[in-house]
DNA sequence: CTGAAAGCGCTTACAG
DNA sequence: CTGAAAGCGCTTACAG
């Protein structure tokens, strides 16, 4: 069964031409359709290329043709749900497209994020999809479509979703229930989504003057649900506690439900909680969480979409910025129901 | 800002090695740190590389040293936790030798995971992991690592954990506890943890002498809460429903509780439920789960590390089966605490 | 210590 | 309709 010797060399265009009796230029053409190439000849090398199981080398058709079919997408975390469903969704777009994804994960460090970007544009990627943690500043030159963390007027497109107007949705739906001391816990304001949603919070509550009652908690970087809970207990320790709670993201939400838990505070009745970011299984969580849908694999659908779209039009002019609608799923953690 | 006119081309080691003022062949050496080359030259060509924003490229250097840097995984769904978590695993490891991913995701479809196979053969990976959906069966010529879903005599390795005694430490564990009607919620036995997992609560139970009270339910193919919760359910609406649950996986163990909620079913004092692959936050979920630790990660890269022996000690031999141990995180879902 | 030449596997003007 | 030649950007025997 073990392989012996030497690798068994891969067949090439010129093993095909041969064996179909023609020049490689004219095997090149025949495989790709070209119109030039007679019916009789393009079947003899089809049928060449079958027999000997010819695979094209994308590597050298690369490099000839100076372009590639590599997309990069560069990541903090994959293992988070949120940008392993964003990889999902941009990696269906793109294979359909005919193109492939190199996955680079940062692990939020500026400098693993340095690397990245250079790992990705020595492999001469066409374009690339990235969520900065902020590490480099440097523009780059290459297609590419910031998400989740944008880049102000960086690349050629900026997909997010609307961070503010999702907040004050679950603001004002927290106060349809007759809450006033509506506190909320988030991740820090250091990036866009961070800080937006924390906008979109501050605004939130000013409009509807109750800054007064309205407590704020942070997360850590990685929005922990550990720092979730943390924070929780800070706000039930208070004076005065909130009856609701707004969190930023699914993870804060389920470090804060178990904070509730485990202070004995009944959920919605001693404190109601609405949720950014739909826990993955939401529904099935006790209470079932009443949250803003997710939106990432269509994030990562619409990101590819943008980034195509850039590649065969050419980049010009400033980036465009895509919001991604939210939409309150209402279920029971907010006292619907 | 927009970039005007046409693409300013990259620069390449003839350009260094003109603004060395040596041969191209010479810069090549100095690059790569060749002891052949005076320190002088190297200094020279160094800063002439640095200076022109010189970044070798890639596509061109694996055409030449036959041999690429990348190594493709292919999963059936990389928005799944086990896949994500298993790619950052594997990521990780991959990266810090120096080499890069190519993610493909099947979405458990034979056409897909062909034609994944093809795609990533056609970009000449170095080697492959690859979580089979049983679509393929195909050899496939290149070292790979198969995971999860094992191909009995194919590839370098295979690694998955250990099923069998997993299943028989979660049906000991309840035992312990005092059950005896003990059922199992499993994914469908035609992939290998499927297969496996309920193999060994037959041979649990049977060791046991259980058979004639442990009812066996089968979950969809994706493993999906909604068909384990409906699983649940008919185990609940027996004539005598089990006083505890064995559950093969994280997503059917979400669905057979939020069944039993809804039913209202305390657990554990209704029902308790014990289950492989935590829950990613399952000491956060109500109640904490009890259940084997996850080895997602770990899994990631120790396939990673195998694959990489293999290719640099060259494939010999028949495929060697790694199984990583699991263990056992009590929590309260089994009625400890 | 340095350079000229060949070649990895393709594709596409350029001829015929 | 088909082929011979050049070249994408590198690296490595082979000379010197």
């Amino acid at each position: 069964m073990a392989v012996e010797g030497s690798e068994p060399r891969h067949v090439t265009i010129v093993d095909v031409a041969r064996a179909a009796n023609v020049a490689p230029s004219t095997a090149s053409r025949a495989l790709q359709e070209s119109p030039r190439i007679s019916d009789s000849t393009k079947r003899r090398v089809r049928e060449a290329a079958h027999t000997l199981g010819y695979r094209p080398n994308r590597i050298a058709q690369s490099l000839r043709l100076r372009a590639g079919t590599l997309v990069g997408i560069i990541v903090p975390d994959v293992g988070v749900n949120f940008y392993s469903r964003f990889v999902k969704g941009a990696q269906d777009v793109l294979e359909h497209a005919g193109r492939q994804v190199l996955v680079l994960n940062t692990e939020r460090q500026a400098a693993r994020e340095k690397a990245a970007l250079r790992t990705v544009l020595e492999h001469r990627v066409s374009g690339l999809l990235v969520a900065t943690s902020g590490g480099s500043d440097e523009e780059v030159r290459i297609p590419t479509v910031y998400f989740d963390n944008l880049a102000p007027g960086r690349g050629v497109a900026h997909v997010a979703c609307a961070n503010r107007e999702g907040v004050g949705i679950l603001v004002d739906h927290l106060v349809g229930h007759g809450h006033t001391r509506i506190a909320y816990i988030g991740g820090p304001p250091t990036l866009t989504s961070g800080s937006e949603r924390l906008d979109g919070f501050l605004g939130a509550v000013g409009r509807l003057r109750l800054q007064a009652s309205a407590p704020v908690e942070l997360a850590d970087a990685a929005w922990s649900p550990g720092s979730a809970a943390a924070a929780m207990e800070r706000l039930l320790a208070l004076p005065e506690p909130p009856t609701a709670v707004v969190t930023s993201g699914d993870t804060i939400a389920l470090g804060a439900m178990s904070a509730c838990r485990r202070a004995g505070r009944r959920m919605p009745d001693d404190v109601a909680l609405v949720s950014f970011d739909d826990p993955v299984y939401g529904e099935l969580l006790d209470p079932p969480v009443t949250a803003l849908g997710r939106s990432d694999v269509a994030m990562g659908k619409l990101a590819a979409s943008l980034l195509l779209h850039a590649l065969d039009a050419g980049t010009l002019g400033p980036p465009t910025e895509v919001r991604l609608p939210v939409e309150l799923v209402v279920r029971r953690s907010c006292g619907c129901g």
